[in-house]
DNA sequence: GCGCCTATGTGCGCCAGCGCGCAGACGGGG
DNA sequence: CCCCGTCTGCGCGCTGGCGCACATAGGCGC
């Protein structure tokens, strides 16, 4: 099933660059396709590129072992991918995998490097970016200490929503314990609370988003949080 | 009781900076003392300057509501306090707390992003703090998530003994309840429970690090994976 | 040397989430 | 149409941490 809405393609931390940057920046990018599961990113490995999707969206996942890991950032077209290379460093400790399947603009790091060198409205765009992701870095770590599973649950599927831009997405219960760094039964759990207050429904991998407002209540104040720190940093 | 040890007074992401650079930064800063206790911002006002600290060091905390908050960095004379204002944002989400008394220097918000603008190698050292920044704040999320309190103190105690420079600093149970996020009476018992192996030793608001060997063993593997992302960015 | 404040220690019932194992249920490919 | 792989649901015993309440214990002021 493919999903209901589209969002209007295109990356927001280009759109609101001065057009003459955003011109420069797209002529360095090249169009890739975001192929749902693909991982753009391990550790370890040196960072070639910074993504910024168009459509789609990219999680960032830490793992403390094999079984223990912890979703802790989202990039969307709200955001990019790579922020390391905004900080000098070629490496990061986040795997990144293709979240929501998509598109995106892509960048060698050498070019992209010159580009925040030369731009300063590139330079103050991203920089307020990277603070939005620290800010909801923190906040993620403070929801996952204190927050049950449930809420937990609600404020991801309102956050991957934003960045979906559909109300119905991908997902199974197991990538989900994956993320929320609990067991997939523990997923259950939640999910099937949160269906039988009819706020979502899911199948088998697919999970549609029925009350949006419901969800919110439901939500920790997390997501609210974040989306005023959003709003604030990079609202228009 | 005054710390045992004393570090050799200096900011080492100041030391970094090739002189001249070095000079000017020093130049525009002036130097305070750092209060046990004392809390240097706290969300909703301005950033009104940079601090580097020399010795003692500085607590980011983020609170979810008036009784669970969470520690989610540490600043000592191997940081800088103010990584948004480099991001060209004036606020923070987090308090900031003199966790260690000593002493810092600090530069108002507007030359610091003057300096900033126009050395390099300064972009390039707080680039790759920031960082380094980022790199533990999610490890410590991650962390917060899988590690039992016992290992997350080890964690903390090996940190702060690290920027304390001294095996021995103030800090009541309380006060540690709050930056890992649990219960007065959780960090009694793991406290305890180290104490009784012989590797701390605390009384009334003060620990002694007895067996930092033995404490590495009892933390998780955080703490070298902390040390190892900084010597691998920063380390000289 | 007494009183008080702060810091530490303990007990108890409770619960969210864990690990494990298994059962059903859906659906696409052969 | 059946089979098998994937996805979802459930039970059970366990445990780490929670909230609450109370019990010491050390140090400082007077």
């Amino acid at each position: 099933m493919p999903p209901t809405q589209r969002a209007p393609a295109g990356n927001r931390l280009l759109a609101a660059l001065p057009s003459s940057d955003r011109r420069r920046m797209l002529a360095g990018c090249e169009t890739v396709e975001l192929v749902f599961a693909n991982v753009l990113y391990r550790p370890g490995e040196r960072l070639s590129h910074v993504y910024f999707p168009t459509r789609g969206f990219i999680s960032l996942i830490i793992s403390i072992n094999a079984s223990a890991s912890l979703e802790i950032g989202m990039v969307g077209d709200e955001g990019m991918f790579g922020i390391p290379l905004v900080l000098g460093v070629d490496v990061s400790p986040m795997r990144a995998v293709v979240q929501g399947a998509g598109s995106a603009v892509r960048m060698d790091a050498a070019p992209f490097r010159r580009e925040l060198g030369r731009s300063q409205a590139l330079q103050r765009e991203i920089g307020r970016y990277v603070f939005v992701h620290l800010s909801q870095l923190a906040q993620t770590a403070a929801c996952t200490r204190f927050h049950v599973v449930e809420a937990r649950l609600a404020r991801w599927l309102l956050m991957t929503q934003d960045r979906a831009h559909s109300d119905h997405f991908h997902v199974t219960q197991e990538l989900l314990a994956r993320i929320l760094g609990v067991r997939r039964v523990g997923v259950t759990k939640a999910a099937s609370s949160l269906q039988k207050r009819s706020l979502i429904r899911y199948s088998r991998g697919y999970i549609t988003v029925l009350d949006r407002r419901g969800l919110r209540a439901a939500s920790c104040g997390c997501y609210k949080a974040d989306r005023e720190t959003y709003d604030r940093i990079l609202g228009r």
